[in-house]
DNA sequence: TATAATGATAGTTATTTAATATCATTTATC
DNA sequence: GATAAATGATATTAAATAACTATCATTATA
């Protein structure tokens, strides 16, 4: 069980290569070979990023991907939740029925509770602070 | 990705349970029946408590499993650290290889440093809580 | 001795995650 | 205008994990 999956992750070290690399645009091809992604894969990521407005697209010959948002505006949690279905780590063993104690259920209040702390830990790191710490 | 998986959820159950009944023993089968549960898939989590001192067993004709520890012995985390592979939800994105950034990269920090937040707050949380705040 | 229980362990199925493939559309360059 | 190089959209396959089941040996009671 991993906390950021590989999708957040790789969305996260584009994204810092990007920034680093300051140029216009740089491709599909160009991020999985330097960063030695599988191409349909980082492919997926790009879209899906594009798709959300973290980065902006130009087709056609020479095309490519830019970053569309600063890095100290994009948080760690906004990847997470795009990536891994909102992070919903909450428990409950009925998993799509009507749980009868959902209301009452105190394991369920604990985990929720760790949820949130998780999120407001992860809403506080930006890419920026990524990139500074290391 | 569930903080608290299937096993886990059910091996807290059958505590409570076995708890709540206050027999001496109760078998397998009365446990998969009363709680509907399947039954080998309740055999297996009582075997693995009862290797792990927290149940203790009685084997042949009108054998079975009762508490060995008392719910306010028993953390939330110990079982989790029984049926989760220790609760590792450390971000790497090389999962067996050596990572060459393991001890610079800050996502990693964040994730030990939550990691080490959760397992304290299910460290304080005992089997005998979840009964009493029910 | 028959029965009802656990011990140990192997095997199957379902679900989720990871990775790949295909084809249409767009745009720059020759 | 033709060609090449890029993304858009979407479908498919493969691998890994989680969930669940099955089998047979051993033990203890009636
Ligand atoms: S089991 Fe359903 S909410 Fe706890
Ligand atoms: S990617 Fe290996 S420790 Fe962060």
């Amino acid at each position: 069980m991993l906390l950021i999956n590989r999708d957040t992750d790789y969305a996260i070290r584009v994204i810092v290569y990007m920034f680093k690399m300051d140029e216009k645009t740089i491709s599909a091809r160009d991020i999985s070979d330097r960063l030695d992604i599988p191409y349909p894969f980082i492919r997926k990521i790009l879209q899906t990023l594009s798709k959300e407005n973290i980065l902006k697209t130009r087709r056609g010959r020479g095309g490519g991907f830019s970053l569309k948002k600063l890095p100290e505006d994009i948080t760690t949690i906004q990847l997470v939740k795009i990536f891994q279905d909102d992070m919903d780590i909450t428990h409950c063993i009925f998993k799509d029925n009507i749980c009868p104690d959902i209301d009452s259920c105190i394991l369920r209040k604990e985990v929720k509770s760790i949820e949130k702390f998780i999120k407001e830990r992860l809403g506080n790191l930006t890419v920026e602070d990524l990139i500074r710490k290391q």
